[in-house]
DNA sequence: CGAGCAGTTGACTGGGATCAAGCTGTGTGG
DNA sequence: CCACACAGCTTGATCCCAGTCAACTGCTCG
């Protein structure tokens, strides 16, 4: 019968996947119990402190890993120092470029992180031999496309002002996407510091600082403890993205 | 044998692909002959003046596209009418945002572009069915979201004068891959008017006038009738990408 | 208590936007 | 053939937004 093979299919799947979150919405969800427990052979856990670097650039990734909890900052140096963010990625996404021996961007735990980590050969592997997970890992890609572009319209073309609400409308969004039609106040934590703010936006501390002061006292946000903002109008927060001028 | 069978296999190409230039480093590289006589019962081909739009964003994409000819510019637009392009689409790459209804860019023929364009089910079907297909397709976005994190870099933290070096830079590598380790001078066609590099750049057309005038005054590059440039030393463009501080 | 990090605020500066004029090539019609 | 219009580009004068430099607050940790 479909359900009992169900069961007992599910039954081979590894212990730490079973309990594991990010199954669903990560990649592990579209592997056979055959397939996870190959990979479970190779896994490793890791956490991070807020701050550390997960990966630098130009360094050869032996691992490709899930987030299991935290932010992770993805950005590009000059050489100057001068640094730009160039993604977040947040629970359950899968980190790591594919296809390639090195990886071209800085990896950085923004919050305290944990990994669950494969190695390269192990995945590469796996993806060759499942077109799903494949068409996952391409789903991905293309949805990190799309944010990209978007970002570039924010980085190039709005203002201050706009830039510092499109940000907080992305987190707002991400932190809670089932409160999108949501019409009361929404409150979250900024898992990034001013700094990095400053890094995704293409703006200094001190701006980002003043346009933050600038919403606050217009009433489009509320401000506890320097992290925890609250919304109280989320629609008064997306006209702020690009009506300021 | 096996090279008869080749034989007997390419003779079954369809004449319109075997002559085609895309075949080579596009998607129909992947595809067999089978594949592609299936897919050839439904291609057209387009061609497109400079300035036309080929697809606008919110519209439903009803077909994918190969370029064949041209250069295809991807922009966003602000509702207040402020533009970005967010990326730039040579041939034989393949155009179009798979697994989605509708696109969120505007597609524009930056110079005269020709297509070859296919039904969304056709295209959707063989992915299905052909693993090689959405491999190179998950290259070719992985490339893309590479590219586009690269020009992040440059929007957010670059000065205008790095903008513009970085822009003729990414041009010069771009359209002629095969002179990057090459001396002499080279000498290309700009595929965008002042107006779209500015789209391209975060900047006004007259700033990116004056920033192509300083470097010419600086003899990194010479000028011929607006659109031809000539970069004697590739070396001293790559170094002006960013030192301008 | 002091050191140090994160954030805010103020005064001043400067790079790129804006507004405006002029230049150059090309096509069009008399 | 010239006169004209127009689009693409350049150059100049001025303005303003965000960067820079600096001081200060608040918080945490040793």
């Amino acid at each position: 019968m479909d359900t009992a093979r169900k069961n007992e299919q599910s039954s081979e799947i590894p212990a730490i996947c079973r309990s594991c979150e990010a199954r669903h919405g990560g990649i592990c969800g579209v592997l056979s119990p055959d397939q996870l427990k190959k990979l479970n052979r190779y896994t490793k856990q890791y956490s991070y402190e807020s701050g550390n670097e997960l990966l630098s650039a130009g360094e050869e990734a032996h691992r490709y890993s899930n987030i299991l909890r935290g932010v992770v900052k993805l950005s590009k140096l000059l050489a100057d120092g001068r640094q730009q963010i160039v993604g977040l990625q947040f629970a359950p996404d899968f980190m790591g470029r594919l296809f390639r021996e090195e990886s071209d961007v800085i990896a950085d735990a923004a919050t305290d992180v944990t990994l669950c980590t494969f190695p390269r050969n192990v995945i590469e592997e796996l993806v060759r031999e499942s077109p799903e997970l494949e068409h996952k890992l391409h789903e991905q890609a293309l949805k990190e496309l799309d944010e990209a572009r978007e970002w570039m319209l924010t980085l190039g073309r709005k203002t201050a002002g706009e830039k510092v609400a499109s940000f907080l409308y992305l987190i707002a969004a991400n932190v809670d996407p089932e409160l999108a039609d949501h019409d009361g106040p929404i409150r979250f934590e900024l898992p990034l510091k001013r700094s990095d703010i400053a890094d995704f936006l293409g703006l200094t501390i001190e701006t980002v600082s003043r346009q933050i002061t600038k919403l606050r006292k217009a009433g489009v946000i509320q401000i506890e403890n320097n992290r925890t903002v609250i919304v109280p109008d989320l629609e008064r927060l997306e006209a702020a993205c690009e009506t300021d001028r």
